[in-house]
DNA sequence: CCCCACCTAC
């Protein structure tokens, strides 16, 4: 082949650019390396670490970017700012800010790409205070927001739960002359769709396309999300139907997507016929599909359907997520049958998940169930690149499942090794000076009633070590995980029956009976009871 | 020529 002599730098890191496989690219990179009279540059070296760095592959990087340097080539600030991607979607956050200490320390400045990508980063983590200190070490670096940098924070203050000001960003980032985007748009259709405001999701579904914009892909999926989970799933298919005549061409997570919805309606056969419509467009299904449909099969306990899906799973070569196993052990927790239980058992077996292994190896307590903390946490430590919202899934579903399963001082333990690894970054925060709230509105019933025991003695053992109390703690039940209702709760009620049994000095406020406050003298002395520190254990 | 944002699994 003559190919070495006809191929330039630059057309060689056209070519890169299209390789999704890291392996392919590798050797394509390296056959590149070989041939005479050809030398990478900067440009395709960072290709190279941008396609490593999707794959997670930080050693093929390290060793890479040796080799860069010794080829005569600096990273530069876009080698700098992938770098910075590839570890903060692995979860690497340390990692990502030694990278970004490194690079200063080199005389590279940091440009708006490389802060929104560790504002991002951080944000998702669950580190949103960071990430803000980001986006003023931004500012004051010379830098203002654009409409990349705006979409990017309004998303990470809106999923982190602060509505009013993603919104206020957006009208500050239109007030600053920076015009919204399709993607912009998409950001504020979902963060509505999030706070479940559908009608407010929709309007400005309608907003956008009078400013202009033709729905994409993913406005699609968005808004056949938002009618599905307002109860129009007929609706939503004729959005589905609007989407094909508009020549979009339906892919998998589409069909996954009204799988998801007919499942979640209860409607387990309009689910099963999405599957198959996607199985006959020749497609093969991805987990998250396999595991919408598993979940409608779990909810009205057909089993067997069940464990033909999963086997069907395993037989297209797919491997079992941690949201299948956290569905299966759910399944097994709210069994009302031994037989079904132990059915669940060999599904949870069949996965192969190694959160099985972590179940099954799960140590008997010790004295101060140090043991069972590092056995979470080295579990935890295994699981890190799994994003947190599939991490406080599977925890949730741990501690639901010790709980009702009598294993308290276990279930206990095991929330405790989560909080310190972060998963439940929300559910403990200080609002102003000894003000605390236990934001428990995510739980399960079992997970509720063992984080507020355990924060609780937490605020007992932090007053005995400083001598300063809480001045008040407010405890938000919301309406549980698993309500889409609002007005009954069995997280409320659990909760309640759990402080009325422990006399914890508790009212509720403005008509709010989702939220039981305590404060002052009384919440001190109570606090002082040893029982405290036992609570979790009834 | 190379980098950053939105949707999909509870």
């Amino acid at each position: 082949m003559k190919l070495g002599c006809s191929l330039d730098v630059y057309q060689a890191n056209q070519v890169l650019k299209q390789l999704q496989d890291f392996n392919v690219a590798l050797g394509f990179f390296y056959w590149l390396k070989r041939q005479p009279g050809f030398k990478h540059d900067g440009h395709t070296y960072t290709t190279m670490v941008g396609i490593l760095g999707r794959s997670r592959q930080f050693g093929a990087i390290n060793k890479l970017l040796d080799q860069m340097v010794g080829d005569g080539c600096q990273p530069n600030i876009v080698t700098y700012n992938r770098l910075i991607h590839s570890y903060g979607r692995a979860n690497y956050l340390k990692e990502a800010m030694g990278v970004f200490n490194q690079m200063q320390n080199m005389g590279c400045k940091p440009d708006r790409v490389t802060f929104c990508t560790l504002i991002d980063i951080h944000a998702k983590a669950g580190f949103l205070d960071v990430a803000i200190d980001m986006y003023q070490r931004m500012q004051k670096a010379g830098l203002s927001p654009d409409t990349f940098t705006y979409s990017v924070i309004i998303n990470c203050l809106g999923k982190a739960g602060h509505l009013a000001a993603a919104h206020k960003l957006f009208y500050e980032m239109v007030n600053q002359g920076c015009v919204p985007n399709l993607v912009t748009f998409n950001i504020m259709i979902a963060l509505q769709a999030k706070a479940r405001n559908y009608q407010g999701a929709l309007q400005l579904y309608r907003d956008m396309q009078s400013a202009g914009f033709e729905p994409d892909k993913v406005t699609y999926s968005i808004v056949m999300e938002v009618l599905g989970h307002s109860g129009f799933l007929d609706e939503a298919e004729a959005v589905f139907v609007e989407m094909k005549r508009k020549n979009w061409v339906p892919d998998e997570p589409v069909y996954g997507l009204l799988v998801d919805l007919w499942g979640k309606a209860s409607n387990v056969e309009k689910a099963w016929q999405w599957y198959n419509a996607m199985l006959d467009a020749g497609l093969r299904p991805n987990v998250p599909t396999c595991n919408s449909l598993l979940s409608a099969f779990l909810r009205v306990h057909r089993l067997d359907d069940a464990y033909n899906l999963l086997h069907g799973m395993l037989g297209f070569g797919l491997n079992p997520s941690l949201q299948t196993y956290t569905l299966l052990l759910s399944c097994c927790t709210d069994a009302q049958t031994s037989s079904n239980m132990s059915f669940c058992g060999k599904l949870m077996t069949l996965t192969g998940h190694p959160a099985h292994v972590f179940l099954l190896t799960m140590p008997t307590p010790g004295t101060d169930g140090q043991n069972v903390r590092d056995h979470v946490s080295k579990f935890l430590d295994k699981m890190h690149s799994e994003d947190r919202e599939s991490k406080r899934g599977l925890v949730d579903a741990v501690i639901d499942f010790f709980h009702k399963a009598g294993l308290k001082e276990e279930a206990g333990s095991v929330w405790e090794a989560a909080a310190q690894k972060n998963v439940y970054p929300d559910a403990v925060t200080e609002k102003s000076s000894r003000y605390w709230l236990v934001n428990l509105h995510v739980m399960s019933e079992g997970t509720a009633v063992t984080a507020l025991s355990r924060s609780l003695a937490w605020f007992r053992r932090q007053m005995l070590i400083s001598g300063i109390g809480p001045s008040r703690i407010d405890i938000i039940t919301g309406w549980g995980r698993r309500s889409r209702v609002t007005g009954a709760s069995m997280v409320r009620q659990a909760v309640q029956e759990l402080l009325e049994m422990f006399c914890f000095p508790f009212f509720t406020e403005n008509g709010n009976t989702g939220c039981f406050v305590g404060c002052g003298e009384p919440l001190n002395r109570w606090l002082l009871q040893s029982y405290v520190e036992r609570m979790h254990l009834l």
